[in-house]
DNA sequence: ATAGGGTTAG
């Protein structure tokens, strides 16, 4: 392993490809056996530190890989704690294992996501040591540095990545540009680029990304604007460009300013593509204009545009939400002819169709079939069934949902407690409601206002004292619990 | 992560 950390003409070496090739062909079932002990070990207790977590991997005996340290940090990428101290326990305890550079990237991001800066540059800087810092590590740190409000920290981090051993070129410069604007700030955006314009070269990217970011904050003069700009430093404005603008109008649904752009384009000679069309679908269908969206397919064929798995499920969740599930269906079968094979968003969509229609063979039939195609369900997946069998009164179905989606390791996010505890309160299963409410707490999510009072009035109105009491209880204390900084409710988020 | 998808509550 020794040899690969100082390879000529690569600074950044130890990529988690050539460290499997290096070692072991990789053993699936055994990276499977290792991944669910370590899954267990780390998901039974209730860790608080990184000391506690070595102390429960202790006399564990196992060999890692990239591949399984990689997992299971992407499988604990909202458990800061675990996901840390695991890290940190192989890279003690595991004598002949070095980590790659991919899995100190993601480490990287779970610190910075979990707000944890200190150890994250702790992290940065002892990969520094090893040279395995790269312009990839760098924009997890200014990604997530402008998602926490530091927006200075980030401009900061850009001019020190020299120091690293980083360029200041213009891909650096794109990525902070980015980061600035999809976190909310196009205004830093603009000013950082209008300091360093001088000095670094912007390329059409660069343009694209101020423009993006014009049209997400809905400055829609100031996306026109730069657009001319761009134009002005002599680069053309791409379909991206185009887009932006397009989905911009769509979000203030000012459909005559989209029809004038999709011209405008045109006459450019700049096409539409299948983003483009799917952007302007949706947002028809989301407005109700249902035969004016399912026009924009028909121009989209006429097009030469190839559909894909994307488009067809924008396609289907419009036809679902107008009552058209018939015609959903069959787009969901033309799926399956035509190269574009469904996905979990395919099916999610499907399903909430088929349960807001009460369709419940349908929607299950549906399950059955992801399960057959290996299409994994997610939260989403079963949160419509919950809700249907919540309104329906189907309690066996309820529980036996609950207990698929615990044998799936799926689980239960605020959105869906808050289902549960509304949904069965509303249908005079009060006990039930009540003891969600109770499991949410104890997660330590913090229950809605208007879930904790629905609750109350409900108990009050028949007079359950005792159980009223709890749920004040109750709330309180995860009111503490939030205040003290203890728990989280945790915020979905991805890591990428 | 230079452009697109579904979802809670009211």
């Amino acid at each position: 392993m020794d040899i690969l950390k100082d390879k000529p003409g690569s600074w950044r070496g130890r990529d988690s490809e050539s460290a499997q090739s290096n070692v072991v062909p990789v053993d699936e079932s055994r990276v499977n056996d290792n991944f669910d002990l370590l899954n267990t070990i780390l998901t039974s207790s209730k860790l608080t530190s990184v000391e506690e977590v070595f102390r429960a991997l202790d006399g564990c005996s196992i060999s890692v890989s990239a591949h399984l340290v990689n997992k299971i940090l992407r499988r604990f990428a909202n458990d800061w704690v675990s996901a840390y101290g695991f890290f940190k326990w192989v890279a003690t305890t595991q004598s002949c294992y070095e980590h790659c550079s991919d899995s100190f990237d993601l480490m990287v991001d779970i610190l910075g996501k979990s707000k944890q800066f200190d150890a994250m540059w702790g992290l940065v800087e002892e990969m520094g040591h090893e040279k395995l810092v790269s312009l990839a590590t760098m924009s997890k740190v200014m990604r997530r540095l402008s998602g926490a409000g530091r927006w200075k920290d980030a401009i900061e981090t850009f001019h020190k990545i020299e120091k690293i051993g980083l360029e200041k070129d213009t891909m650096a410069m794109n990525v902070l540009l980015d980061t600035l604007c999809k976190e909310r700030s196009a205004m830093r955006a603009r000013d950082f680029f209008f300091e360093v314009r001088e000095s670094i070269p912007p390329d059409a990217t660069t343009f694209n990304i101020l423009i993006h970011g014009w049209c997400k904050a809905r400055k829609l003069e100031e996306a026109r604007w730069t657009m001319e700009d761009m134009r002005e430093s002599r680069f053309i404005p791409c379909v991206i460009t185009y887009t932006s603008l397009i989905e911009a109008y769509c979000m203030d649904k000012n459909f005559r300013a989209v029809n004038a752009t999709l011209e405008e384009m045109k006459s450019n000679g700049c096409s539409p593509n299948v983003i483009t069309y799917t952007i302007v679908m949706h947002s028809l269908g989301k407005a109700k204009e249902t035969q004016e969206a399912l026009r924009v397919y028909e121009m989209m064929k006429r097009d030469g545009c190839v559909p894909d798995t994307s488009f067809y499920n924008s396609l289907i969740y419009i036809l679902g939400s107008g009552g058209q599930l018939r015609d959903a269906l069959s787009i969901y079968e033309e799926m399956h002819r035509n190269g574009s094979p469904p996905n979990v968003i395919t099916y999610n969509t499907l399903i909430s169709s088929a349960c807001v229609h009460s369709q419940e063979e349908k929607a299950l039939s549906l399950l059955l079939k992801m399960e057959e195609s290996s299409c994994k369900p997610d939260i989403r997946t079963y949160s419509p069934l919950l809700k249907y069998c919540c309104r329906r009164k189907r309690t066996q179905l309820l529980y036996f949902l609950l207990g698929d989606m615990l044998k799936k390791d799926i689980s239960i996010d605020l959105g869906t407690y808050t289902l549960l505890v509304q949904g069965l309160c509303r249908n005079g299963k009060l006990h039930q409601s009540c003891s969600f409410f109770e499991k949410m707490v104890l997660k330590g999510f913090i229950p809605w206002e208007h879930t904790y009072e629905m609750l109350l009035k409900e108990l009050e109105r028949k007079k359950l004292n005792e159980e009223k009491e709890i749920i004040i209880k109750l709330m309180a204390r995860a009111v503490e619990q939030n205040s003290s900084g203890y728990h989280y409710a945790r915020k979905k988020n991805q890591t990428g």
